[in-house]
RNA sequence: GCCUCCAUAGCUCAAUGGUAGAGCAGCGGACUCUUAAUCCGUUGGUUGAAGGUUCAAGUCCUUCUGGGGGUACCA
């Protein structure tokens, strides 16, 4: 590797022995390779100009092919002694793979076919001194066949991004829907008169989620800080201002495990619209998870995991209890807690005697339905000891009017007919509070939250949508760690784990 | 956290407990329509780390590190 390198650096000075400087300022790349290979013809008579990596060279004495890549595609070019100079020539002798050049000629097709530039100029725009991982392909019936799999290096895909990117296209895809889903978001949220707006981070006290949370400290005000877990209780004081509809879209923080869908760091929609309700959530999932589809897919139809699902509304509705019963058979209603609680211990030989009844109901939800829900379904009407922010149902007494999204058993969001009864919630809040003992996952109490709550906050609906599980979705990527160009990891190296 | 599988050259992978190898990349040479270019020659290794068993360890054992899959936590 370290030979490799002195390699690759010799040629740095190689090329400025011969005046040319190896990192230049700029160049206008006036054309993409998408645009040439779409339409050879139309470049046949004026040169085109395009920048782009070397990601192949295959040198024929006084003439060599390449392959150069750009953000868009790929495109052979056709390097000639005698077109580009003597010395030019021995320059790109001295070009690898990996390096960033500038080329600039007319259009042609070899006779086997191929749309190629005939090279009269190049620049050199960055000499790569750290080689790629090599990677062979070869087009079978228009089918792209990888050698070398890099994709199955994944661990290199995830420290190394960079290299990930340039050597899997569809990698640079799901990077730039995730982009397109994020402007389709707020575009959904901004035709219906929602603001975006920020809440801290960095939270004195945290809440809105029953999550363990990062804790930091701030020196000047030597105060102990919390990374958010959530934005709703600051969303709820902007309603309470009379900001009537808000919402949050940045990163939320969650001191908890790693898998296929959770990352300590994740991105949260969360929306509230004053005098709405749950149903009216419903039609905004709906809305922004469609209008995000037809935006990266063209069709509100996905193909997930080798499942056709069908995005088009209105989704399914299901109370949990009535899921419960459809999926599993169960019908709740005729269960005793001993019954449930000998149910739940099927999944969960611990589960503790001391569970309410509706988190019983809730658990045995979780095992046993929660993975058949193909979807899109709303599961509706949650037990009341699931949330303290959420109101009663209207309908099922001791359940809630709350509602998540499920897609091939993937929780996608969670939204509620926001509790607004200031008396009820501090008495919910406090409740809930007093378990702390018990659950090191309950928030404590935000009396300025109770506070903003006693000035009065109308009737409100919330909607929170996991963004990388979106994502996700609507990619059909197995892993948030194939969404999430940064995932969280251990230090590769345990000396990293002390540096700071 | 627990279970399980994996870690050998820059990349993809071989090597019955017995001299660490191949292809590609790299380096030198030949070649003016190649495309897994071809041909000749060639460099490159603390086998993830540390211990142990053995005459002998990439291979067996233990621990550690990193990763995958599963499972738990994540209302």
């Amino acid at each position: 590797m370290q030979l490799l390198i002195e390699q690759r650096k010799a040629k740095i000075e190689a090329i400025r022995a011969l005046g040319v400087d190896p990192y230049p300022y700029r160049f206008d790349p006036a054309n993409t390779t998408r645009e040439i290979v779409a339409d050879p013809e139309r470049f046949s008579e004026q040169p085109v100009s395009i920048a782009g990596r070397l990601m192949s060279i295959r040198g024929k004495g006084k003439t060599a092919f390449a392959h150069i890549q750009d953000a868009e595609g790929r495109i052979q070019i056709y390097v000639r002694r005698d077109a580009v100079g003597e010395t030019p020539y021995s320059i790109w002798n001295l070009l690898d793979i990996g390096d960033i050049i500038g080329v600039k000629g007319p259009v042609f097709v070899t006779h086997t076919g191929e749309t190629t530039v005939q090279v009269t100029e190049f620049v050199v725009l960055c000499k790569s001194i750290r080689p790629l991982p090599v990677v062979k392909e070869q087009m079978v019936e228009g089918e792209r066949r990888v050698y070398d799999d890099i994709r199955s290096n994944v661990e290199l895909r995830y420290r190394h991004r960079s290299i990930d990117l340039i050597i899997n296209p569809e990698v640079r895809e799901v990077f730039r829907k995730r982009s397109q889903i994020l402007q389709s978001v707020r575009r959904v949220l901004e035709d219906r008169g929602f603001i975006e707006v920020e809440t801290p981070a960095l939270q004195r006290v945290y809440g809105g989620a029953n999550a363990r949370p990062f804790k930091t400290h701030h020196n000047a005000l030597d105060i102990d800080l919390y990374l958010k877990i959530s934005p709703e209780l600051y969303l709820k004081r902007l309603v309470v201002g009379g900001l009537e509809r808000v919402y949050d879209l940045s990163k939320n923080f969650r001191n908890e495990g790693i898998d296929r869908t959770h990352n300590p760091e994740f991105t949260m929609l969360e929306a509230y619209q004053a005098y709405a309700d749950f149903n009216d959530m419903m039609a905004l999932t709906e809305a922004v998870y469609v209008e995000s589809c037809l935006k990266v897919n063209g069709t509100t139809t996905i193909s997930l995991q080798g499942r056709e699902i069908n995005l088009e509304p209105p989704w399914e509705r299901v109370e949990m209890v009535e899921a419960i019963g459809k999926h599993a058979g169960i019908s709740v209603e005729n269960l005793s807690d001993e019954e449930l609680l000998s149910m739940v211990r099927v999944h969960d030989p611990d589960a503790p005697a001391v569970l309410s009844r509706g988190m019983l109901i809730a658990d045995l939800f979780e095992y046993r339905v929660e993975k058949e829900l193909t979807g899109p379904v709303f599961v509706t009407n949650h037990p009341e000891e699931t949330s303290p922010l959420c109101k009663a149902s209207r309908t099922r007494p001791g359940f809630i009017e709350r509602f998540e999204p499920y897609i091939l058993g993937y929780e996608i969001g969670n939204a509620y007919s926001e509790m607004n009864d200031p008396v009820r919630q501090r008495q919910l809040l406090e409740a809930q509070a007093a378990h702390r003992e018990v659950d090191g996952e309950v928030p404590p109490v935000d009396e300025d939250f109770l506070r903003a709550m006693e000035i009065g906050m109308p009737p409100t609906g919330g909607l929170g949508i996991g963004i990388d599980r979106m994502v996700m979705v609507l990619t059909d990527q197995a892993s948030i760690r194939d969404v999430i160009a940064f995932p969280t990891l251990r230090p590769a190296d345990a000396r990293d784990a002390d540096t700071p």
